[in-house]
DNA sequence: TCCCTTCTGTGTATTGAGTAAACTGTTTAT
DNA sequence: ATAAACAGTTTACTCAATACACAGAAGGGA
């Protein structure tokens, strides 16, 4: 199958979907799309996005930047691929879950993993809603764990787009402190403690009360995962709403979109 | 004050907290932080976060590059500043709401308007958890709407962070349709329909039967908001959690972190 | 077999970003 | 008045991404 046949098909998508014509002739190739993801990954992991430069993956693999531009057309789609190999497809634990809250919270975690592992992977830029293989994947998985349900197929989308977006957030937040924790060369203790202080100073009693009496509390060196408390909450709202429907209610009015 | 009393403070968190040394001697200044914020927020929302560079900015102002330096110490500190602006503080209207949930609901709401307004924020990279005094406006308004529920300093963070993580997502979501119409010269509208079209190619009821089902029933195409749908469920959960509370039930365990 | 086309990886050059250093001229404190 | 402190400019350097042209390698057709 070459890409001519689908011709709009931007070509970091067609390589994701392995859908790319592959050439006959000319000489053998050295390197292949893989090998240069791979170096791509093992860079972003060990020294942050920033650190990944064409110049930098080429000499990686003992070659010029230029060459590779035979593979991919752009930095962009390199990037592309990157998120692609690395968010992969379900494990098999979601499948195995017992239940729709089971799975959506077993889908989560792995979210969650995925991003702690490659945190490089939230700063990603998004462009609309890619379209490949890997997010049609977990889209389907959460889906499927909704499919037993009442709820309707947009409530569906919704409940999977947020504990997408929940997990996302996760890998947002720690990304935050392991970037600065490198940055600044310090234990993530250290970051915490130091942040700590910095709240102490700046935060009056007068100007910010709640936040005040929050931080004497201690939560900012809290070893609790207030994500994983919310995704409780949410899923809790969820099933009252599936409990509501089974009993008759009927189903919420469709709210829309919010304007700036 | 100078800034020798805060030795530790970044140049950019000083200047957000307004707490930068001023010039005595020397010329009249002829630029401010203010109007260079401004000029630079004008292009991010006019033309994309890409389209701030130190030149253009300088060059909306009608002075050199270099010239900017003496106000911030490097972009970053500019990327900082404009959004501590456009963030701001809440609205009078979350003070006015009644009630915890109408306070988180209006909260939710006035951070997706900034975010739908002022799209570039989402993009802009996290460092750590920036401390500045519109982050902690937004916090302190957050864990005030909850001060009278019987949850912890912590679970009020939890709610709080999760709140507006379910904002940046929303934003973050709209932002990449709204970066790809721009990228495309297409209309909102048009890329929705491209991207159902590219789904209908791409995913079979073969490979991928739950996303196919929603695809048939149109779920992209809807125009109702799944964020307003699901930042309702969290609500739920989070009253019913309360009212289980207020019945003498005991908070939740709190869960670890997870692990990569 | 030989040559021509197609492809590979390389070298070089261009463009645009951020910013360091040195410089010119200006204002204010002493 | 003079020196110190400052504002904005000039110039130059680094490091990205990538366009373009090339020399050589592999296969197809004569």
């Amino acid at each position: 199958m070459t890409d001519e046949e689908l011709p709009e098909l931007a070509r970091g998508l067609a390589l994701a979907w392995g859908v790319a014509a592959s050439p006959q002739r000319g000489p053998k190739r050295e390197m292949s799309v893989e090998r240069i993801v791979d170096a791509a990954i093992e860079i972003a992991d060990g020294e942050g996005l920033s650190a990944v430069s064409m110049a930098a993956v080429a000499s990686k693999l003992g070659f010029t930047p230029m060459s590779l531009y035979r593979y991919v057309s752009a930095k962009d789609d390199l990037l592309l691929l990157m998120q692609e190999q690395v968010t992969g497809v379900p494990p098999e634990s979601v499948r195995k879950a017992k239940g729709w809250r089971a799975r959506l919270r077993t889908l989560f975690e792995a979210q969650v993993r995925i991003y702690l592992r490659h945190s490089w992977v939230v700063t990603l830029p998004i462009t609309g809603a890619p379209i490949t293989p890997s997010s049609s994947a977990w889209l389907e998985a959460g889906l499927k764990a909704l499919s037993d349900t009442p709820l309707t197929h947009e409530e569906r989308l919704a409940v999977v787009l947020s504990i997408t977006g929940d997990a996302r957030w996760y890998g947002t937040v720690l990304t935050g402190y392991a970037s600065q924790s490198r940055a600044s060369g310090l234990t993530a203790d250290e970051v915490t403690a130091q942040e700590a202080s910095l709240y102490d100073r700046l935060i009056t009693a007068d100007q910010f009360p709640s936040l005040r009496e929050a931080i004497d509390a201690g939560v900012f060196l809290s070893e609790s995962d207030p994500f994983r408390f919310t995704i409780e909450r949410l899923l809790d709202g969820v099933e009252s709403y599936i409990a509501g429907l089974e009993a008759g209610a009927p189903h919420e009015a469709a709210k829309t979109w919010l304007q700036p």
